[in-house]
DNA sequence: CCGTTGACTCTTT
DNA sequence: AAAAGAGCCAACG
């Protein structure tokens, strides 16, 4: 039995390049509602190169908090850079349109 | 086993 | 529209 983290990991990997989903979508897509399990996961992640951790955002289209508003740390722009090379980042957000969804 | 915590989300004010 | 409160699940001590 894989546990939580693991199977999470395994949804945001199949997630394409410019392409983007809620932490709520990636529970759903395990069959769970546990989406603050899932930022623990991603916290916790130690898949750290094989998870796409910037790809995963809140429901409303924001970043998460890891690289929202970070004093002292810069990567907020490093992120933006990564998502604008296949999403469309405005203000700070990014559209529905590039949400992915495993509902196919 | 129970209580606290967290990269969250939804509803109401 | 922005802020606050309640609800949600999993991991840790």
């Amino acid at each position: 039995m894989k546990t939580f983290n693991e199977k999470i990991y395994e949804k945001l990997k199949l997630v394409p390049r410019g392409k983007v989903i809620s932490y709520k979508e990636l529970a759903k897509s395990v069959d769970s509602k546990a989406y603050r399990a899932v930022g623990t996961a991603m916290m916790n992640n130690k898949n750290a190169p094989i998870i796409p951790c910037h790809r995963v955002i809140k429901s409303n289209g924001e970043i998460g908090g890891f690289c929202g508003e970070v004093k002292g740390k810069k990567i907020l722009e490093k992120i933006k850079l990564l998502e604008s090379e296949g999403v469309e980042v405005v203000n700070g957000k990014i559209d529905r349109k590039y949400f992915y969804s495993f509902s196919s």
